[in-house]
DNA sequence: TTTGAATAGTCATATTGTTGACTATGAACG
DNA sequence: CGTTCATAGTCAACAATATGACTATTCAAA
């Protein structure tokens, strides 16, 4: 139950109706979360039922009407009891880390290409907390902004974001590098070699040795 | 389903049975997924209907017979498609990060403890990822077990995890002394101060300003 | 002038992941 | 002599996320 926290912690700088909020969560900036409209349209009537977000219609003239939410004092509250609760630890969970670990036994082509690819996006996402971050701050420092400027916690999440873009990104050259490396050291270069050479694990115990079922 | 690839991923550097799987899968070292041990045991039934691992019982004088599981020639093939499709952007998603961006409007208190602690965490990962790591390569150093080494993949995810680890503690570590800063600088520290000072917008569009329902 | 993107939002279903309890055995602690 | 820990594994129920399809309107470009 953590989605609506992140909501709450987002609706906290201002309102936003769930159609902005979707492109926070979404495109690129989720800095402190990842959801997609749906969950954040559901996740928003749900607050709004428990009375923890409040809504106001907002009639355009050149858009479609709109809800503007923000968080009630019941809903701070909450988020108050959220920030003294325990935090469940961070696992990372990536598509790309369990190729890499299967690297010596598939195609290392599509691989490089992947993981290339993945360092020009954190590339890019770099770029746009870099801009986000000097927005945040104005003409101020960062080391002065962070001791005196109003709410940090948007500019330190940001800051984690792009620390984490970075990480990602000096892992994929490095990886790329190496899985390029090899795969041109070796004479199939590129195509899947190691298939079963393992040392044979010299069994300790009792083994019976044959595949049942 | 990269739960399968990951736990396919796993099993390439030899037969484990579930519940070394689990451990691996649990217990800090998740360098590339994490996952509970019933999800492990429910995909690997899943993962041997389908033929994409097989595994052999191991009788044992002093522990509970176990099964140990390997990947079949299928079991690769399906990795190797697997490697060479499309990977989805992976993201952040932290409960920590949710706290701390709502760090301007919450007690800084017991949030400053708890990042405090997961700097804490973090450092005991990068110890036990700089042995793992040290272990893998022997006694070559990283450049060379990179250029020369056996099975590189898991060294690589390793790397990340490592890197990750690093960038949580010093990013925990500069939060923490920001928020302690900040709490300290003003009058009543650490009880949560801001509650609505916002720059009030500047209404665009022709407002309802009635909450309905 | 139709096509496509951006705004604003919703529904249903499927897949994944989490929580909590439960069965067994042998070893070690005190 | 009982308790707890480590091994080895399973079941059921639930919560959270993801996928895909859908309705509207307006603006801008091909």
């Amino acid at each position: 139950m953590a989605l609506r926290h992140a909501v709450l912690a987002a609706l906290l700088d201002g309102e936003l109706s769930g159609y902005q909020l979707a492109k926070a969560f979404d495109v690129g900036v989720a800095n402190f979360w990842h959801a997609l409209p749906q969950q954040l349209y559901a996740e928003l009537a749900r607050l709004e039922r428990e009375g923890l977000v409040a809504g106001r219609q907002v009639v355009q003239e050149t858009r479609p009407t709109k809800r503007l939410f923000h968080v009630t004092d019941a809903g701070l509250a909450e988020l108050e009891r959220f920030a003294a609760a325990a935090s469940k630890p961070s696992f990372i969970r990536d598509d790309l880390l369990v190729k890499v670990q299967a690297a010596d036994h598939v195609d290392a082509g599509p691989l490089i290409r992947q993981v290339e690819e993945r360092a020009a996006m954190a590339e890019a996402k770099i770029d746009l907390f870099r801009r986000i971050l000097r927005k945040m701050r104005g003409d101020l420092g960062e080391e002065e902004f962070l001791r005196e400027g109003g709410r940090v916690g948007p500019y330190l999440t940001c800051l984690r974001g792009l620390a984490f873009e970075e990480g990602n990104r000096d892992w994929c050259l490095r990886t790329a590098a190496v899985l390029r490396d090899r795969s041109a050291a070796v004479p199939g270069g590129g195509t899947a070699s190691i298939t079963r050479e393992g040392t044979a694990p010299a069994p300790r115990n009792q083994e019976v040795a044959h595949a049942e079922r």
